[in-house]
DNA sequence: TCAATCCGTGTTAGCGCTATCATTAGCAGG
DNA sequence: CCTGCTAATGATAGCGCTAACACGGATTGA
């Protein structure tokens, strides 16, 4: 026992390190040490330690030791929503991945707004994290001043901006969508309708309704007739209205594209609601391969994104560089698959 | 410029609070002060110093603050999925109700398991969480000591626990069940089937099994016909399977009830597949009222259990105790709403 | 046999903040 | 003019941990 350890003693308070030491007789670097696991300990005096700490029910203090060591274990991401299947499937890709390594996830949604994620950037670097995992590339000018001033890795997902922060793990949605439609063009729909957000909000939305018209325009088809409803998040409802509204305006449409499968979905049940048959009387197809496009009566062709992949590379990839900061393959960005994935709706 | 804060310089590393102190001509408590906000600073030297943060894009370090000040503002979460609606909702009201008082949220989810359960009670309490939100009322018997010893407030949630820790916000998943039966009972349907999980770790799934049976057998009907599947997330494509087996194995169901919206969805979908008309032939009911249950066609009867509002009162009672930790009402159960949702599957 | 090495452990010195107390200046009231 | 107050700021001392180095004793190799 040490004379700096011996100084403080236990007073209701919760147990330190300093507790847990004198109740084992040795001093609190050797606690440390044994708690760390990978230090080098002797056998007896590591069972005492973890007698004593289970003695004292003592649970050791990350805050602390992180003030000392220059590292938190926490990488912060931040996501649209929490509420979204694809998006709560990319955390989940995360925190798997950061698990491994000991590292805690820091999340939050943004509720797909830059001013938001502005802020909790903001929030989230007083926490001192060791990286960061955002969604998309827009991001405001100041949110980008903070990263770069955080030199910590950082990695964006779900898109491929056109100035990368730093790493990028995504694809890209306006080629997804092409990918679509022109597997439903080969199939020989011509008139089709496309049903997505209107808002500058939703990038990847916005990318999405790009991809469409663009190869609309360049297989020559008949114009793309577009509905747009509210901001993110689109509802299942939403897409029920926006299907009406196609209904009316174009009663004549083959196949509707959706910008993702909870829409086609409401969009889906809108047509059946009103006795039409899907894919008979009219197609449609989503976007993200939910759950819901497997199990649909008939099942929806969607486009797979692979969501739980892209949280686990991003993680992969940040955990790399926090790593060996210095590796050269550093800027890479890493393109994920998309795939659709044809089934009765079409 | 205080001796102290003068001593040391910034040398390429993330510029201190004392740099900040440096710049500004003041001493580090004032810029502290300043940050705070609600501090006594003269407006002049408020002003000089966020000109400094700002021109060294300093971020204040809350873990070195939290050491010092005993309070990390942090709180943490444990749900048993974060890929279920049902519960991000409630990860959404927590973290909205946190955001008021400039909480932040530690979330993980435990799979259903207790023992993941206890192994992320103690990682989170390694990061000193002012006060800690769990899901359900079961918890490994070191998870209680753990918790105990930690002398923070504990909310448990979506259940009524046998024995509650501290506070409890919830419902009991038994009597929800047992009210929709009654409802569907007292429009005249008397053949009941039940599609639920098998195992132990879904506690309210099998709260929800008993409070089936035991209304079954209160209203004097025929024996509640029971299917188990697998293991929790219970997802859309085993309630397609489960209901598969209810038909084959008991043709003359009158109507199935199913542990949640989920799996009533894939069982209305096996329906349709194969050409029976929801609810005409069969009624089908579910529970949690996700947005899928207004949506589907028919739309699905189900019983609604507000779970943002779960998410919300418990970070309410969370943030009041921690703000008056000696309050009376500390222990009070508050029961949330339950409420059937007749749509027209049933 | 002795230097070189390694293992297990302890001592010291902070990490970057904030609680607390001390200090100064300014000002009102007697 | 002094006392007593308040407002604004500074100095000091940690918070609980770990990095870095120190050190004694055991072990090794030549």
């Amino acid at each position: 026992m040490n004379k700096t350890d011996a100084a403080k003693s236990n007073d209701g308070q919760m147990p330190t390190m300093a507790d847990v030491a004198r109740h084992a007789g040795v001093s609190s670097m050797s606690v440390s040490r044994a708690l760390k696991n990978n230090q080098l300990v002797s056998k007896a005096t590591r069972e005492r330690i973890f007698k004593a700490i289970d003695e004292l029910g003592y649970v050791l203090d990350l805050s602390a030791g992180s003030l000392s060591s220059k590292r938190t274990g926490f990488v912060a991401a931040i996501v649209p929503s929490i509420n979204n299947s694809n998006f709560s499937d990319t955390a989940r890709g995360i925190t798997d991945e950061l698990e491994k390594t000991g590292l805690q996830l820091l999340l939050a949604y943004n509720e797909y707004s830059s001013e938001r994620e502005e802020k909790l950037i903001e929030a989230m670097l007083r926490r001192r994290p060791e990286g960061i995992i955002l969604t998309g590339g827009i991001h405001t000018d100041r949110a980008r001043r903070m990263l770069e001033n955080a030199a910590i890795p950082v990695v964006e997902t779900w898109d491929i901006p056109a100035k990368p922060i730093d790493q990028v793990v995504g694809f890209s949605n306006a080629d997804a969508m092409s990918l679509l439609v022109r597997t439903l063009a080969a199939k020989g729909y011509r008139r089709f309708a496309y049903v997505g957000g209107t808002t500058e909000r939703d990038t990847r939305g916005n990318q999405r309704r790009i991809g469409f018209q663009s190869a609309i325009a360049a297989l020559g088809l008949p114009e793309g007739r577009v509905v747009s409803f509210g901001v993110p998040p689109i509802s299942m409802e939403q897409g029920a209205q926006a299907m009406a509204s196609v209904l009316e305006q174009w009663p004549d449409t083959q196949v509707t594209i959706c910008v993702s499968d909870l829409s086609a979905f409401g969009a889906m049940m809108e047509c059946q609601r009103r006795g039409l048959n899907v894919p008979k009387d009219i197609a449609i197809a989503g976007f993200g391969n939910y759950e819901i496009a497997a199990c649909s009566h008939p099942r929806l062709t969607s486009v797979d994104i692979e969501c739980y992949e892209i949280g686990k590379l991003a993680a992969k990839k940040l955990i790399s560089t926090i790593q060996s900061p210095d590796d050269a393959d550093r800027r890479e960005i890493i393109l994920t698959n998309i795939r659709v994935v044809e089934r009765e709706s079409t």
